[in-house]
DNA sequence: GCAACATATATGTATAATGCATCAAAGGAG
DNA sequence: CTCCTTTGATGCATTATACATATATGTTGC
């Protein structure tokens, strides 16, 4: 850091922050992984008022000397046990009444995990549900979390309104963002890929058209391996080139249409 | 509101926020126009530490019983006189040491404001400056604003993330969202409109093209007007069909490509 | 070992979007 | 009336995609 002029150095030495209201600040963590052909979201239950023995997102107050960033990297770690996983900001929620007990603004961020790197956990207060998305495309609107029995889970807070965000943001940045291999092994067929992105978007995609058009991006580089014991031609492993992006401070952008050619 | 059960309107009365710390909330709001071919940003020269006389985007704090929408509009009115404009959060900047007198965490939203809504206004504390994005296409980072002799502007805080921010999320949704629209007036031709979208892209579109995929879109109609006094033939004016999707809390999502037919 | 089977992978074709070139149309200026 | 500029329409080559078809390569059953 610079060093300061003297008059201001003196400004900051007395400034008094209490004059300005300050609402709670906290940070809430959609931790989203595919299994069985699903999205699926990890979620705690409450043990306490408000929302007592509803669902929440993992999340939590963020220390008055730690990055927002830092915070949703915390919780993902202390809560969620990970680590280096794909991770970004969605958005901040602060309706007045959205947390009954205090004005609490909520910093969303979402994280995308294989799997197996997050075991289905035996604990009874924490688990994976599937999430059923009540609108097609991206029209947007509130994402329902079900138990495996398909009920419908109550959620607390505003948590439905920040899993509409979560699906409508990785909904839109599929494809010009590295999404569907942040929910993916390391190696992986064009199928499972394929799988991945028909589930983020709740429909079909056309075969051969996905896998030249994943091909023909240069994001992939054939790892000269196979499937093995599946019953029929085994399918090239393939594996993503670059980095998934985490974090780095430029959460949007696409690849645009409609331009010159030199 | 749903009533709720004695017991939880009993942990609800007795509930002190005081444990928790709290940083403070502020919004600041990116006012973007066009002019002169060029992205212009409204900026407030400052008059006290910290980083006084530096260039700082309009902002406040948010009122404990205000939404941070609510927060964005009223700043927007206030600070520029805007009312019904396209705005939109862009994104949450967290980092500690951001502004160095205390904690302060800061929502940021942009607005898109056509050109003659947004005179340059006399006070020479307030002023558009034309941007200048330092990257091309959707590369992201800091972005600069100068002043008319093309000097660069210092500008306050982390005010040049931000604006590099909103530059990035507009190039981003520039072509799924109705963007270009709301930088110009009702009407408008075809030679304006793709002027916006070169002026925003920082690169050259092809005239026929980009008059065919508008065209196309369904998103324009002729109003039957025509240019008066131009000097050559003048171009039919046509004015957007549909909303200007300020503040619905949908802020992401673009069209997707590679699907099924039926 | 061989045939049946399932899926991967390659090839071909029609359709649509785009980049680019060409040309007629519609006004103003002299 | 002629010249000039820009609009707006049309044609063509290129590219990406949806979709259909054909071939390749493994497993499984006999």
């Amino acid at each position: 850091m610079p060093q300061r002029p003297p008059e201001e150095q003196a400004f900051l030495d007395a400034y008094d922050p209490a004059p300005f209201p300050r609402p709670s600040v906290a940070v809430d963590v959609v931790v989203l992984t595919i299994l069985e052909q699903r999205l699926q979201v990890l979620l705690y239950r409450r043990g306490a008022f408000p929302f007592r023995d509803c669902w929440a997102l993992p999340g939590g107050f963020v220390g008055l000397e730690e990055s927002l960033d830092a915070a949703a990297a915390r919780l993902l770690a202390s809560k969620a046990g990970l680590r280096g996983v794909y991770l970004e900001q969605l958005y901040s929620f602060g309706a007045p009444q959205r947390d009954p007990r205090t004005r609490v603004i909520s910093v969303a961020y979402y994280a995308l995990v294989p799997p197996r790197q997050l075991e289905d956990p035996a604990r009874s207060e924490v688990r994976l549900a599937p999430l059923q998305v009540p609108w097609e495309g991206e029209a947007g609107g509130p994402v329902l979390a079900r138990d495996e029995r398909d009920r419908e889970l109550a959620l607390a807070f505003d948590h439905a309104d920040i899993l509409g965000m979560a699906v409508l943001r990785i909904r839109g940045k599929l494809d010009y963002a590295p999404i569907g291999f942040a929910l993916l092994p390391p190696r992986f067929t064009l199928h499972q890929l394929r799988q991945v992105h028909e589930t983020i978007l709740g429909r079909r995609l056309n075969k051969d058209s996905f896998r030249r058009r994943m091909l023909a991006s240069g994001q992939l580089e054939n790892t000269g391996e196979r499937q093995k014991q599946v019953g029929h031609r085994p399918a090239a492993l393939f594996r993503h080139l670059g980095e998934l992006g985490s974090l780095s401070p430029a959460p949007t952008g696409r690849k645009t249409t409609g331009g010159y050619d030199g």
